[in-house]
DNA sequence: CTCATATATGAGCATATGCTCATATATGAG
DNA sequence: CTCATATATGAGCATATGCTCATATATGAG
């Protein structure tokens, strides 16, 4: 096939699609994605359920926000987060099936 | 909902998840699976279409071939590489119809 | 054998990333 | 207002990563 003959992706979709993986990349990242496809969670049910520090779960919330990954709400003191973007979680679901069958 | 009544994920599966989605966070690797996943290439081939060094793709696929993302086979001095997971190329293409699709 | 071509790979560098530590900020109780 | 609790965030560090450069290796032509 020439190069001419290629299908190519634009140079935003790689970038866009790149950073969507790399969102997904980290195990931290999973551990809370997953957490939150289940339930509205606050900072520290996090932090304290998966056994990480409340420091590292918000920074890794701040990630998470930026990438409009998570939504969040306020509630007294605490800060309820939850998923926001459901074909993220589609694609976790996915590659968990596909982690836990092989 | 209290920390015993969550599903969790085994540490090796969040491991496999994170490698998975690892392998796909790079804008390089996006594009050289995208191209492989359309038609068997040579190392050249690709090199020259997506305009990256020798040196850089073959370190990318020697990346691949470590996670058995692809397969290979030697043609005279070239090496023919191909896609060798079809559920990994599944996961990217829902990522390029999502990135393409907002 | 020599030479050309194709590919692989080690070393090293620049940058990205995930954490800790310290501290700032926000809310509610009193 | 003060104090306690919950969360966010900047600085800094250790490690991971993607590239270049140089060079090694493999095959085929002659």
């Amino acid at each position: 096939m020439k190069a001419e003959e290629h299908s190519f992706l634009r140079p935003e979709v790689v970038l866009d699609v790149s950073q969507i993986f790399r969102a997904l990349a980290d195990p931290t990242r999973i551990r809370i994605l997953y957490m939150l496809s289940q339930e509205e969670c606050s900072v520290n049910h996090i932090a304290e359920v998966l056994e990480i520090s409340q420091s590292a779960v918000s920074h890794q919330l701040a990630t998470l926000r930026a990438m409009r990954l998570v939504k969040y709400r306020r509630e007294g003191t605490a800060m309820l987060y939850s998923c926001d973007d459901a074909h993220v979680i589609s694609l976790l679901r996915q590659a968990i099936d596909h982690a836990e069958h092989r």
